[in-house]
DNA sequence: CGAGTGACCGCAA
DNA sequence: ATTGCGGCCACTC
């Protein structure tokens, strides 16, 4: 593991997600920063719209809380997956992160 | 191989 | 408080 941070940061960010406990959320900025680049938020979602369609992407939501755009079903869809899950979501499509926050340890 | 795009974030006015 | 703009990295075609 000299380096090919580029064809692990994928494999990161989907076993990250794929890591998030049911009823939490986490923020594609947190998760690009646990994966190594903090400046690579774009990338996770990049990822999460052409990564592996199994795992829980409607636990990731953008650092204001606000839900993601190209879910499918759109946001209505993403929130229902949210509610779901027991998260909570307000009608503006906003999930209260300062509490839902999931942290790795 | 090269170029474009993106489920974002941060800062500024 | 709100709105607008730019920039970074990686992925895909």
């Amino acid at each position: 593991m000299t380096k090919n941070l580029a064809n692990n940061f994928k494999e990161r960010v989907c076993t990250l997600v794929s890591q998030i406990p049911k009823g939490r959320i986490m923020t594609y900025g947190q998760i690009a920063a646990l994966c190594g680049d903090p400046l690579a938020a774009r990338i996770v979602g990049g990822i999460a719209h052409f990564g592996d369609s199994g795992l829980p992407w409607q636990r990731v939501v953008s650092k204001n809380g606000g839900l993601a755009n190209g879910y499918p079903g759109g946001k209505n869809g993403h929130k229902a997956a949210l509610e779901a899950e027991g998260v909570i979501v307000n009608d503006y499509y906003q999930v209260n992160i300062e509490k839902l926050l999931w942290r790795p340890r």
